[in-house]
DNA sequence: CGTGTATTTAGATGTTTGGCTAATTATCTA
DNA sequence: TAGATAATTAGCCAAACATCTAAATACACG
């Protein structure tokens, strides 16, 4: 793999992944709940939420037989703050040059 | 293909695209001139400045025998404003519920 | 303990993707 | 018009990805 952002830019290029964080910013769910609102297999969906995992979007937890998914709502935050930075939006034309290569953060 | 959001975030999974947003962010430069700064071939980079294009991050024009690629800034700051639409940063844990599906934009 | 429910892990499969080389297209200039 | 230079298109291949079914694991509870 690549570095932390090209890691959480893959986990959102996904629709049903962006769905299912979506899902979890109306309130925590479990696996099966998630999978019962989407077309796909249940095993699909687990691959999807170790995908969100492993990009640190959502973490789990365990609740009696039902595995609780949250959405990892900082992290998001993170992210969105480091697209705006790679961009600078709002400043340009006026020649700057700052921030060669994208390193991690 | 799914959404405009699928294929501009599929566009920007990418580092090495990413990267080649980055340099056009400092001014327009030619598919040559950013082929050269990447250990991969020219037609690759074509390749990866047409998916950029496809997405609408860049545009392109000629200017003699070369062809002058630059960044659409206000593309760019539309994706950044869906996404935190999407997660509505900063709001949540107080019970909204508004926003079902990720329809465009 | 044994059965049922929830979820994940394994393994297979078709599609997409990112890279390459070779060939083509477009433009400039002598 | 012939070469040279810039870039893209075509065609190929290997690795990654999303999905599936079948099997395994983890709990709960009678």
């Amino acid at each position: 793999m690549d570095n932390a952002l090209t890691k959480t830019m893959q986990a959102l290029a996904d629709p049903t992944r962006r769905a299912i964080l979506d899902m979890l910013n109306n309130g925590d769910l479990s696996a099966g709940e998630i999978a019962a609102r989407f077309p796909i297999s249940a095993p699909s969906i687990s691959h999807h939420l170790n995908v969100l995992k492993g990009a640190e979007l959502v973490s789990s937890r365990r609740e009696g037989q039902n595995i609780i998914y949250s959405l990892n709502a900082t992290v998001v935050q993170e992210v969105m703050q480091q697209l705006m930075q790679l961009f600078r939006v709002g400043e340009r034309t006026s020649g700057g040059q700052a921030m060669k290569d994208e390193s991690d953060a």
